[in-house]
DNA sequence: AAGGAGGGTTTTTTT
DNA sequence: AACCCTCCTT
């Protein structure tokens, strides 16, 4: 292990500027693969080494994965000698760790849940109803689209209608009102208003605010390029008594504008911190030149970039590789059958290998000729988990246990597995509670005794509550006895049969139950690495970091073994060899961006390539399928336009769609998976 | 109130 | 193909 001092050394003049300058602000302008974090990472040390304390500096990373590895990174240059551990977070555990503090200050409630994604969604779908908007003309997901837009805008839901362009804005700027309520008449925040209101926070109380700045010297952030309005606000906020605030990022890599960051942010740091110093770093270390040279190549067709010039420092031994398939099946098992190849025969290690695709759904194919050659394989992305209904039902009862309010989570479950509370009883209760402005479970008995509901579903409903009571009793009383309590809750209500009714294959049973473990399993890694654990903080962390157990032991569990992940998720690491699949007009760029009709989008998703590309150190493969089935029918793809801009020869192989048939007609005669 | 059949809809990316 | 919603039967 190598001390500071001899690692300063190993840093180029640029990185050893960037690292030796302690005080002021400084942007870091870095290309891919020119070593940004470890810029981080060595400052963070060489701050401490300049005796500041660990504890008052904050570092900012994109993702939980992303301020993992800084962590371990950070442990591994410094030696386990700290005083104080140094804060590395993400922007969002960052502000729920104010938010638990200091938001009464805001007239909400502490203990308010974070809704995720699918929460969100149902609680928009309502929301549509209660306006009675028919569902074709908006979707919740296009509602929370425009939600979202208004929130990292710091728009508030009073305000929306000023914000309005056309007739859909205004009935989602009454949408928004409604579902903002709802929100907090249960109690929860979406993610956005977890910036939200941190940033209200400091606003409205400057005393919150003063005590936050008060714990920190130095701030640092790294994947500042996909930064939005508000963080930088709240970072704005936090460092104004000392502006000693570092930001590195490299504008080609801006992935996330759909969630509000902008490039210009990267241009408006000059802007706020005119004293800022600014450092670039354009020497390569992780691609070969031919790899360096597709992805600049690409990437030139985007206009109004930072010009920059990133030099490889490593000559290729391959050229890249553009392969094209009849079908998205020959696509998975010819490139499944060569990374076997090279991993039985040419000895190359399963943790060599990255598969980057652009949706979530492309991986279902590649990982079933994975297990069918045996071969190690992780998913990477949290998605998966959070999409089965089981876990959306576990979780919904921990809040509704862990919060009374959230009746949300309550409507969910109260007839999960089902117990005699059918849907007219919850409708007529529903709306006499919100006639009178009271809880749901208050207006039960009255609801009975008027005959609106029956004596049995009443009785229903009553040993319902109870048995939320109960286990409310039961975690508070005996947090560390959590994972128990749950697995007590799951027989208890007798969820294994409502998955027998509800799955009748076995091996389906088998895989929902399995889920069940896990989840239980999550609660008991929760319990065992937290000093005091609670309802509260689980839920957290699992709307923030997903299920957890993905975290340090898993990552090591899957370390030797071949990774699989969406290009997003691929942000910020680096593989020796890399394929890149599905390289299709509608796939990469997506049809949503093309829809869009924006050279603005088109360029959001030649960056996603970019990013993709410049993941490889050593070998790269990037390919596409010349049909694929899509809502049930095959169909002839077009090849990514951006084929055309990385590989000056290029054109499309004219034979495969004949052959794509030929393969049907087999599947269809069965002598063909 | 529960469960099943049938019909319509859906698909970006993530904290 | 997977999921949700609605309607129908029990």
């Amino acid at each position: 292990m190598s001390t500071p001092q001899d690692a300063l050394a190993q840093l180029n003049p640029p990185q050893r500027e960037a690292v030796t300058t302690l005080r002021g602000p400084i942007l870091v302008l870095a290309g891919a693969g020119t070593g940004k974090t470890r810029v981080i990472t060595y400052r963070l040390a060489e701050l401490i080494r300049s005796g500041i304390r660990p504890d008052r500096i904050l570092s900012v990373a994109f993702t939980n994965k992303a301020s993992r590895e800084m962590r371990q990174r950070t442990a591994d240059l410094l030696g386990r000698r700290l005083p104080a551990k140094p804060l590395i977070s993400t922007f969002h555990a960052l502000c729920v760790r104010i938010l638990r503090r200091e938001i009464a200050l805001l007239g909400y409630p502490t203990t308010f849940a974070i809704y995720d994604r699918g929460d969100q969604e149902s609680v928009a779908r309502t929301a549509l109803r209660d306006i009675r908007v028919s569902e074709k003309s908006m979707t919740p997901g296009d509602l929370l689209a425009r939600i979202s837009r208004w929130k990292t805008a710091a728009v508030l839901p009073e305000h929306a209608a000023d914000h309005v362009e056309n007739d859909l804005d205004f009935l989602a700027s009454v949408a928004y009102r409604k579902y903002q309520s709802r929100l907090r008449a249960t109690g929860a925040l979406d993610f956005d208003d977890l910036l939200l209101l941190t940033m209200q926070l400091f606003y409205e109380q400057p005393a919150a605010l003063e005590r936050q700045q008060q714990l920190f010297d130095h701030v640092q952030i790294d994947e500042y390029q996909d930064t939005n309005g508000i963080q930088f606000q709240l970072i704005e906020a936090l460092v104004r008594p000392h502006r000693n605030l570092l930001v590195v990022g490299d504008d080609d890599q801006s992935i996330y504008g759909w969630r509000g960051a902008e490039v210009t942010h990267i241009l408006n740091f000059q802007h706020h911190f005119p004293e800022a110093k600014v450092v670039r770093l354009e020497d390569n270390y992780r691609c070969t030149d031919r790899i360096l040279a597709v992805a600049n190549q690409l990437v030139q067709y985007n206009q109004g970039r930072h010009e920059k010039t990133l030099r490889a420092h490593k000559q290729a031994t391959s050229n890249v590789r553009m392969l094209e398939f009849p079908d998205e099946l020959s696509e998975a098992e010819s490139i499944v059958g060569e990374i076997r190849q090279l991993h039985e025969q040419g000895g190359v290690p399963a943790r060599k290998f990255a598969l980057l695709f652009r949706t979530n759904e492309q991986p279902r194919l590649f990982e079933t000729e994975l297990r069918r050659a045996s071969l190690k394989y992780t998913l990477i992305g949290t998605q998966s988990f959070f999409d089965r209904r089981e876990i959306r039902d576990l979780l919904a009862y921990l809040r509704a246990i862990s919060n009374p309010q959230d009746e949300h989570s309550l409507l969910r479950i109260i007839n999960t597995p089902s117990r005699g509370i059918g849907d007219s009883t919850v409708q007529k209760l529903l709306e006499r509670a919100v006639k009178q402005g009271r809880p749901l479970q208050h207006v039960v008995n009255e609801a009975a005794d008027d005959g609106l509901i029956t004596r049995r579903a009443e009785a229903a409903i009553n040993s319902f509550y109870e048995l939320l009571q109960k286990y409310r009793d039961r975690l508070q009383a005996d947090p560390k006895n959590m994972a128990h309590t749950v697995r007590k809750l799951i027989e208890e209500i007798y969820y294994e049969s409502e998955i027998c009714k509800q799955y009748k294959a076995p091996d389906q049973q088998l895989a929902r139950s399995a889920m069940l473990e896990q989840f239980v399993d999550s609660v008991q890694e929760y319990v065992d690495r937290t000093t005091s654990p609670t309802t509260t903080d689980f839920l957290d962390e699992t709307a923030l970091e997903g299920p957890a157990g993905t975290s340090e032991k898993d990552d090591k569990l899957a370390d030797d073994a071949i990774k699989l992940m969406t290009i997003h998720s691929a942000k910020g690491l680096e593989f020796p060899r890399v394929y890149l699949v599905g390289l299709e007009d509608g796939l990469l760029p997506h049809q949503r961006s093309i829809d869009a009709d924006s050279t603005d989008s088109i360029a959001e998703e030649r960056r996603l390539a970019y990013v993709a590309i410049t993941r490889a150190e050593d070998h790269l493969t990037v390919s596409r399928a010349a049909t694929r089935m899509k809502w049930g029918k095959r169909r002839a793809t077009k090849a990514s336009r951006f084929l055309y801009e990385m590989f000056d020869d290029y054109v499309p192989d004219p034979d495969l769609v004949e052959q794509a048939m030929q393969n049907e007609m087999q599947t269809i005669i069965g002598r063909r998976r």
